[in-house]
RNA sequence: GCACAGGUGGGUGAGUGGUUAAAGCCAACAGACUGUAAAUCUGUCCCUCCUAGCGAGGUACGAAGGUUCGAAUCCUUCCCUGUGCACCA
């Protein structure tokens, strides 16, 4: 029979970083239970594979279900495979399209092999929400429909602020939180893990378990880590978001690229630093050095350790000595001989001819060190050129096919 | 289905026949400054071409047609969104 902690230490261990706990007198009653029956809590983090790649905003969430997983609890890691097709209408204010089933299945493949950098593989159960949705037929639906009412989804912010501009909502939208809902209901969840804006759909989930009879599940939610512009919240599509299969260089780079305010969100959601030490470090550390850390410690959580002290050396390197890092990446032409406006848009340092001019133009363009400014210049690729617009750095070899495109 | 209100550049949102790729704001990008950042200031922000210029051309205001010397602005059809009507008598 597996020996659980103290209930007071698991509590201040899961309590840290979290924005709210429903109801946190649940989650003591549920953790003494388990510590007397010596049965481990089932705690389900649900995600849907819409996108292929995982950044640091969803690391926050994953880094508590790794919490209960350090304190002996079953950590389930569901892959909405079923939702995913659904689309969580969640900080939309349009209508998000249905992705294929090829698509969602493709993503949760890669999500996987990313999750278990932050969990751990054996001790982590992955399920799948189809296992169950598929079995589901039409009375089922309308049994779970029938367990909640319109008003009750409209209190929902989006779906009321929507209503209320006249912008469209579409059935299946409402449909979303009932099937993360029953999610739990199937998988007899104690407590759930999400963001704060998925407090709507946490909540659902213990309704619906109660309308089923089972004991609710305790909502536990994570705040939403805001991306490298510091204002909304970290997604791809905003640009503003660090992969976490991001090269150790990019990674670093665009970690020290956030505000100094933002750094200690980051030092909070991000590390396993104490609030008491960050405090510290607030008043005594140098703001830089204090960046540096905190980049240095994000890159090992994903690469090798050694990688983040490469990473350093090249980020002081590029950015503070003005050099040109080790690793860059390296793009083959088919030319040996090309205008630099036309190279800037072959090789995506510009949008297009028009936007090379433009940054050319205006001073941002570098070859091999040397500002160029005339667009018509030519230059020699016979060997390797390093080309550089603001703080992006490519490496060009010429004379290459290579699979570049025409 | 009927009636009404709408669909403008990455976002928001002006603009209702006539300089003008289309105000303003936001975002984004670049330059200066700096600690790489933030803040601030400056510039840019559809595409192509060149002799690179306050240059030439081409696309663009849901879609397709039409009226006109000329349309984002007027007309027609279609598509999309929202609201109202739909019960009883």
């Amino acid at each position: 029979m597996p020996t659980f902690a103290p209930v007071d230490e698991q509590l201040t261990y899961i309590k840290k970083g979290s924005a709210e706990i429903v109801k946190e007198s649940e989650l003591r009653e549920k953790l003494e239970k388990s510590r007397k029956s010596g049965t481990p809590l089932r705690v389900k983090l649900g995600m849907d594979p819409t996108a292929p790649d995982l950044h640091l905003g969803h690391t926050v969430v994953l880094r508590k279900l790794k919490h209960f997983q350090d304190l002996g609890h079953t950590a389930i890691f569901l892959i909405g495979d079923f939702t995913g097709m659904i689309g969580d209408p969640t900080g939309r204010t349009v209508t998000r399209p249905p992705l294929s089933r090829e698509e969602v299945e493709r993503n949760a493949e890669t999500y996987k092999t990313q999750v278990f950098k932050v969990l751990d593989p054996k001790k982590t159960v992955v399920d799948f929400n189809r296992r169950w949705m598929d079995a589901f037929t039409a009375d089922d639906f309308v049994r779970l429909t029938s367990k909640y009412t319109v008003s009750q989804m409209l209190e929902r912010e989006e779906f009321h602020k929507r209503f209320q501009e006249e912008k469209p909502i579409s059935l299946h939208e409402l449909l979303y939180a009932l099937v993360m809902g029953y999610d739990s209901v199937a998988l007899q969840a104690d407590i759930e893990l999400g963001g704060t804006d998925q407090k709507f759909n946490l909540l659902v989930g213990r309704e619906l378990q109660r309308q089923y009879g089972q004991e609710s599940q305790v909502v536990l939610t994570m705040p939403i880590l805001e991306g490298l512009d510091g204002v909304r919240k970290m997604s791809k599509s905003y640009g503003n978001a660090v992969g976490i299969k991001e090269a150790p260089l990019d990674m670093y780079g665009k970690l020290m690229s956030i505000s100094d305010e933002m750094m200690w969100r980051y030092y909070e959601l991000l590390t396993d630093v104490q609030i008491a030490d960050i405090e510290r470090m607030k008043r005594e550390a140098h703001p830089m050095q204090a960046k540096k850390d905190l980049a240095a410690r994000v890159v090992k959580d994903f690469h090798f350790p050694e990688a983040a002290t490469k990473a350093a050396e090249d980020w002081a390197k590029q950015f503070q000595k003005g050099g040109v890092p080790e690793e860059v990446e390296q793009v083959d032409v088919a030319e040996t001989s090309m205008r630099v406006d036309k190279l800037l848009a072959r090789i995506g340092l510009a949008d297009s001819g028009t936007d090379a001019v433009r940054k050319l133009k205006q001073g941002a363009v570098k070859v091999n060190g040397a500002a160029v400014t005339d667009p018509t210049t030519k230059l020699d690729l016979s060997g390797e050129v390093v080309v550089q617009v603001g703080r992006k750095i490519k490496k060009v070899h010429g004379g290459r096919a290579s699979a570049a495109q025409s």
